[in-house]
DNA sequence: GATGAATGAGTGTTCATTCAT
DNA sequence: AATGAATGAACACTCATTCAT
């Protein structure tokens, strides 16, 4: 029972290292096999292809990431419905407290992202080939759909049909730039108590950004 | 004279379609040279190697904006050093006139890369494996050196010692959010016209965004 | 006893599959144990080796009609002694009832064939590559011997020494040709009943040839 | 202007040696490359692929033996023309001289086949899993054609909306036949002379049973 | 009876690069 | 200025087979 997976676990680490060393592309099975002292056929036994490798790396901390982003943008919405309400106002939103709610989620995904950072290093910054190469699009675009909810409360649109091309293209640019702050401080940060910090800040920046633009129209 | 440089047009145009198409690590020198009428030989006689034809495709182009880019950061510095001077005040930048200023300045950079969208599509976008696959690295850290002295001043710093770690990571992430802006544009507008509209609004978030951690902290 | 035979049956008919798909050569024992639910270990249990895997699909059935054809040989030779004996002449054999005597033999190969039509397919079309892949020129010659004897009563030779190397290449040819008719019905033919018909025309047509081929030396 | 050829005459002459011995699917490249002192890189400066490599050794004497093919059966064709215009009778084709007319055309063919008896004996007997693996049934295809007006003529029909299934597959049999013919006398003779004396006798089959068949039904 | 793991040699193919001419 | 030829190392991947458990 040990002795099994004893290989798969040696492939995998030696996997992650190749990939995060060179990125997916330019990885060799090759050389990730003769690091963990095992010959090409035994990776086979175990993965279907290269990208089969590379997903058994990081296919479940994804998966586990994308239900908490979904929990994330929902969060938001119910900012936005309550707005709807009239139960409490932009203003609140903006300020310290409401500003410390929204980081308490984007502070889970963020500790979760570093807790098992090397994965999601590997994920956002080193999968370029792989059936992965595009995750962050993906990630951007399901941001997209919450922003876009939001973004028409606020405007005090009636329907979502008010929404204008423009509109559309300043929505994806925050849910672009949303998905990249969690990817630079990934990325630029040694520890989650450190992004952590960092994560404040740049919230803060996305706010009122997004105020700003909210009001310039 | 025409001659010589018949083939090495042909050679550069193949070439700029390939790196384009596969990105700069798939790309196949054969097909290039095979697209151009060529053998191999002859684009090695031009160009030193791959690198060198990626590198000859864009560095002309290239240093072209990073002359540009200065001259934007120092538009921006200029703004700092009048702020110093007190003869100016913040309201007045986040003003509808102080942003299009601003925006007249960022205006002159889009509208190059418009003018060479296909190869800064290539370098922004395609370079990974070449030399310059860290490129908005590069401008990031031009913008920074720029936005660091501006902050310093808005802040009311005497000096750029005060300005804290925790100062430079934002610093840091506004200036790649900035460069992250022009190459957002190029990739999702089609001309420069539609991405002069885009600008407008963009800039407004980051200055939006720029006040709101001035004042956070 | 149930069980360890399922696991054996599943595989051969798995097998079964495997090699008239792709050919004995690209079939794959992986695929096959994969098809069947079982480890290539198992198979290795119930088979040699890929070899002994095909042999076990088609070794009895090809045992059994190998006695079939000795038959069918055995009854020809009867007519060619029956010939020596002037007790019936050559033109009562190419006559309507001869033929229906003669293809009542063959008609019996023919229903044992398609009886067990995908293995006989297999082992004549698919075996390529196997220690099978040249049975048809053994079944060739074991005609050969029978169409020898016959040849020699019909050129009215007192020995088999008459038989020169000319002859002997014909009579190698039509036992070839007879082989083939039985391959290209099986091959063309879905069923026994539209097999039989086309058999007649073909047995007419090669009984023609042999008698042309006798008269015109 | 030699020194060019040397190396892809090298590669063409092992690739026959390698593809004769083991055929085409267990053929190596490696191995043919070995043998011709060159690495795999030359060989695909010469050739696409495998199949490219195999196309290369066959498919200028095949193009000319189809031109002659097709001329033969033209020549047949002729025959069932004369024979429509009453011009001359069944009988005399089957007589001496005319199956001397016809063994004239069928003489050239083989001439042409054994002129090229390496390349021709690959083509048809070891071309399994190249792009000519079904190269044989195109040849029948095509005498398929020619025997098919040549069948309705001497049947009497007035059109050939009058042949049946019956009749299409005994004409498909007789067409392979044919083929088969050229494919035995090339495999078990070694020279054109000694073909040329068994295709005669094999000839005289043929036509022997081909009158058979027109008679009996 | 059968598994799960692993071997090791092999496959065809592609690559950037070199160099004599 | 450019060709045609060739290198040599690398690539991902597949195969039949083995064997301790």
């Amino acid at each position: 029972m040990e002795k099994e997976k004893e290989t798969k676990q040696k492939l995998l680490k030696c996997a992650l290292q190749e990939f995060s060393d060179k990125g997916y592309m330019k990885a060799s099975l090759r050389n990730i096999c003769k690091n963990a002292g095992v010959t090409t056929g035994a990776l086979y036994f175990f993965f279907k292809d290269k990208d089969d490798l590379f997903r058994s790396l990081v296919s479940e901390p994804l998966a586990e990431l994308e239900r908490m982003i979904e929990g994330h943008f929902n969060e938001e919405v119910n900012i936005s419905y309550l707005l709807k309400k009239g139960e409490i106002d932009i203003s609140e939103i903006a300020s310290e407290e409401g500003l410390e709610d929204d980081n308490a989620v984007a502070r889970e995904v963020l500790k979760y992202l570093f807790k098992n950072k090397d994965i999601f290093d590997l994920l956002l910054t080193k999968a370029q080939g792989s059936s992965y190469e595009n995750i962050a699009d993906h990630m951007v675009a399901m941001a997209e759909k919450h922003y876009t909810g939001m973004y028409a409360v606020m405007k005090g649109y009636d329907s979502k049909r008010q929404i204008t091309a423009e509109d559309k293209f300043i929505i994806h640019w925050i849910s672009h730039d949303q998905i990249d702050i969690f990817i630079h401080i990934l990325t630029h940060c040694k520890s989650f108590k450190e992004g952590e910090k960092q994560l404040k800040n740049m919230m803060a920046y996305m706010i009122g950004g997004w105020f700003a633009v909210i009001n310039i129209k």
